[in-house]
DNA sequence: ACCTGAACACCGTTCAAGT
DNA sequence: ACCTGAACACCGTTCAAGT
């Protein structure tokens, strides 16, 4: 006796409504609350029924993470392309940990694996997405004369690893929710000074 | 017909052993490849043996974690005390990055969760003390006049956030080991001209 | 093509019982 | 105090069989 919504022999689109539910899941119970049966559960379908979708579990985790660096590309779609330099990294690096706080164990998941150019290809095109608009806007600086010569890409990396690493320390709470805006202020200003055109 | 050695009803240490033979598993084959029982096969000692020591897997790999910061703690100790602030910065950095790649899933374990004041308080005390040296290189730098002026803790945090996410996506193959040379050079450059005092 | 149901090997955790 | 052995509930994965 229980109000599961009656189901067609066919599903939906059972791929997608995994990913749906593994990412609340996800973001509910964290990595270890996902299990690829009680997912089946939810969604009334027999249990070996993702695998016509998911090759394995590691299948479905790295399709999540697949979502998460497309998400994270979105948010920063979000970011006018109008304004000053630092007005525009301000932008970013908000972005950055605003989608770390609202998804710390997406994130962990993004990078919790090694990809390698083969066998991670498709993972490491997603972080090259996600990436673009962060180091097209070095480039930008640099154009403006705002930001220091060399290459944006390794410029640009280095500085998208301090937003990284400060969403790391929030979401391990080595940094408390009190303090993070000071930690994203700091970081900013670091960034800012450590981008400078140099004397 | 094995070659196990036998093992008298006492063990000598169990918890340092497993200890010791968790991190070994981790570095070969990750957390996914940590199991109790497992472990506990290859200590000689039944299933339910670690119990006594660890009050669950997560009880385990939070030990692990506080392992790791130790050991991190330990490392910046090999790092000299004399040298110009320059060095001293270099220095740092490298250790934390060495560490980040001899030990790539005790890195992730060690900020994978999310530690409160009260319940992660160990944990917190652990952060501290393998933080404890880049921060007092903060001050030390500030005192010299090379390091722009403010809380030591608050842009020690930043600074070493930097290092972190470097690590992250080291750990990822987004840096990919050929250029993790340049990345890390770039960090620490960025990272200078951002810690200046400001003119 | 897509899903089911049973089967298999493996978990983590608990607990009475042994020494 | 420390460990064992059995038991329980839960996994992920595979595969013949169903529609």
């Amino acid at each position: 006796m229980s109000f599961v919504r009656s189901r067609s022999y066919h599903h939906g689109d059972l791929r997608a409504e995994l990913l749906q539910r593994a990412e609340a899941t996800l973001r509910d119970s964290g990595v270890d609350g996902l299990s690829l049966r009680q997912l089946a559960r939810d969604l009334g379908v027999s249990h070996a029924a993702p695998s016509r979708h998911f090759r394995d579990k590691q299948a479905l985790l790295d399709a999540l993470a697949l979502v998460g660096f497309d998400r994270l590309a979105g948010l920063y779609g979000e970011v006018e392309a109008t304004g000053s330099f630092s007005e525009r990294l301000h932008a970013v690096a908000r972005s950055y940990l605003d989608f770390a706080i609202d998804n710390p164990a997406l994130l962990a998941l993004m990078f919790a694996r090694k990809h390698s150019p083969t066998s991670g290809e498709e993972m490491l095109a997603a972080v090259g997405r996600a990436f673009t608009v962060p180091i097209a806007l070095i480039a930008e600086g640099q154009a403006r004369g705002e930001v220091v010569t060399g290459d944006p890409m390794r410029i640009g990396i280095a500085a998208i690893a301090a937003l990284q690493g400060l969403a790391t320390f929030v979401g391990s709470g080595f940094v408390e929710a009190e303090n993070v805006e000071a930690a994203l202020t700091e970081t900013i200003t670091q960034l800012t000074y450590g981008l400078r055109p140099r004397d």
